[in-house]
DNA sequence: TTGAGAATGAGATTTATTCTCAGAATTAAC
DNA sequence: GTTAATTCTGAGAATAAATCTCATTCTCAA
């Protein structure tokens, strides 16, 4: 249990912004796993629980989690973009299988070090990483 | 002039496709310049000289010219899908300043290694990298 | 408790991309 | 050159993710 919620609310205040009861059911299911997720997954999760909380709240509540540094865009699947978790995850890059759509992740100091150093040269100043690569997996190679 | 022509004629002739006047028309347009493009920018450009290509056929024609190795999807900005060549250039990651939108691209055998490397360990088979950093240029620091 | 501002749900709107379909172009065989 | 089988095309309709509008409700500091 992280206090993304402490996270999320410090943010708000910091913008006049206030922390409301749709917002906080956002938040918490989006930490109630630790998968990738697009707006309509997580739009079902919440209506499982919360009738009320429009589709609309959640494409205006999902750019304040970025911001405050919680979540991420992360790939974008058949013409939806998907996020995933910052806070409480560690860095990684995806190898994505074209077949089946099965996604490795991959931590790699190495390549953000690379990438670090190659961005210092052009006096570029990194602020999100995004590694990855698109192939065929193991399974799919094998069938 | 590299003979991306030639290319894609095998390709469409491979898949018993049809070599017609659009499909050239929009090759050629394509291979006219070496920058990132999208759908509409590539219409503009495309409509300058033929008024009778349509934008159903460029978006038909995109995907061929992707299988048939000319092209790749690149980035996507403003919610749309950007393209860039494969043929005839080396690749590259980028570095995308999130405030002017400048695009820095640099060359890593590097990253590209250690990916392999990594893909290896994971039985995955590597067809296309993507590798990038999204931050703050040089010029917009200073301002 | 109250008031000013922020936030909400519902549904309309936007817009990139895909689809449909009737007519036109291509290609290989004759 | 004609033909025929098939593929392609343009035009516009359709789809759908994401954004916007607006009247109403909520939040929170005072
Ligand atoms: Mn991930
Ligand atoms: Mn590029
Ligand atoms: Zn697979
Ligand atoms: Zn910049």
């Amino acid at each position: 249990m992280g206090n993304e919620n402490l996270v999320f609310e410090k943010y708000l205040v910091s913008k006049g912004l206030k922390l409301t009861k749709p917002r906080k059911i956002i938040l918490n299911t989006v930490f109630a796993t630790h998968e990738h997720f697009n707006v309509d997954e997580l739009y079902d999760q919440i209506r499982k629980k919360h009738k009320d909380v429009s589709r609309a709240t959640i494409y205006r509540t999902i750019p304040l989690l970025v911001e405050a540094g919680l979540i991420k865009q992360s790939l974008r699947c058949l013409a939806k973009d998907h996020y995933e978790h910052t806070y409480g995850h560690n860095r990684h890059l995806h190898l994505i299988c074209e077949k089946c759509g099965k996604i490795i992740e991959v931590e790699s100091k190495e390549t953000e070090n690379i990438l670090n150093k190659l961005a210092k040269k052009h006096n570029f100043n990194i602020k999100e990483f995004n590694i990855g690569a698109k192939g065929i997996c193991n399974k799919c190679r094998k069938k």
